[in-house]
DNA sequence: TCCCAGGATACTC
DNA sequence: GAGTATCCTGGG
């Protein structure tokens, strides 16, 4: 068990920040188990102190996912002053971390994710991991299903995704498996990638668009200057941020153009960081209005 | 029955 | 480059 103080860190805002979608309140308990790759954590909060469920040489991995070393104080005192939304969204998720997850996991969930509610996410995740994942046991009464490596996804056929309900889904995760496997998506060569050829790189493969290339260059390669627009970001750019600037400015570009635009505009000033300022803003439009 | 949910592709012009 | 039909499934 390791004990730390950890400032700007919630467990239930990390939970629900629609980032990862393995991490799970223990039920009776203020405790999360979480399953990242092939790892499982039991954590728990009281205040500012943390409890991790490990021992000294596996705390580094959950240091780094956690991203602990990081000084979200920073990010948030750096919030524009004349931004009272973003400051307002900042504040009411000042414990959220952006997670460094493993990409392949990464590249697999946030192709499920496409038009799926989060709930949906979480029971598809869990149905793959089910089905080919290898069952990890922790004591005699208790185990959980690592997230299936490549290897393991490749073994699924077409028709057995497609009997999980991915729906059109199906065919992008068997064709990127077969990638992986192949080389052909070599995940050693994207993790030195810097953003833009991350995206470049990804948004290659069949299956993987602008959103969830920024999906898993934030919440698996850690580039956190990328900001992925989802609807609910859209909805927010449009009735927080559009009315700030000139009608006329706005309505000169066409519609796909307009939430970059905004984007650029007011979140190019935390330069490096956007995707911090992103969750929060996602954070807080689903708790207040989801 | 219709509509939409944290999208991407394969067309059109 | 910009707009649009289509794709699977589940739930309101």
């Amino acid at each position: 068990m390791i004990e730390k103080e950890i400032k700007y860190f919630n467990l239930r805002q990390i939970a629900e920040s629609g980032q990862c979608f393995r991490m799970t309140e223990i039920p009776g308990t203020a405790a999360y188990r979480i399953i990242s790759g092939c790892r499982m954590l039991k954590v728990a909060q009281r205040g500012g102190r943390v409890l991790f469920d490990c021992d000294e040489d596996a705390f580094p991995y959950w240091e780094e996912y956690f991203d602990l070393k990081t000084d979200y104080g920073a990010y948030i005192s750096s919030i524009d002053e004349e931004d009272g939304y973003l400051r307002a969204a900042a504040d009411f998720g000042s414990g959220i971390r952006i997670l460094k997850q493993d990409v392949w996991e990464m590249i697999i969930t946030f192709v499920i994710s496409q038009q799926k509610t989060i709930p949906n996410i979480r029971s598809l995740v869990e149905a793959i991991c089910r089905e080919y994942g290898s069952r990890i046991e922790v004591s005699a009464a208790s185990f959980y299903y690592a997230f299936p490596a490549p290897e393991q996804l490749n073994a699924a056929g077409l028709d057995e995704l497609l009997a999980l309900k991915l729906g059109y889904r199906a065919k992008y995760i068997k064709r990127i498996c077969e990638d992986v496997c192949s080389g052909a998506l070599d995940l050693r060569i994207l993790k030195q990638m810097n953003y833009p050829a991350a995206m470049a790189y990804l948004k290659g493969f069949y299956g993987i668009g602008e959103k969830v290339a920024n999906c898993v260059c934030l919440f698996g390669l850690h580039h956190v200057e990328a900001f992925p627009i989802d609807t609910w970001i859209h909805k927010i750019l449009m009735r927080e941020y559009a009315c700030r600037c000139r009608k006329s400015t706005l309505e000169r570009l066409p519609q796909a153009r307009r939430c970059g635009y905004l984007v650029e505009r007011y979140f190019s000033r935390y330069k490096g960081y956007a995707g911090v300022m992103q969750q929060y803003l996602f954070y807080y439009e689903r708790a207040v209005r989801g």
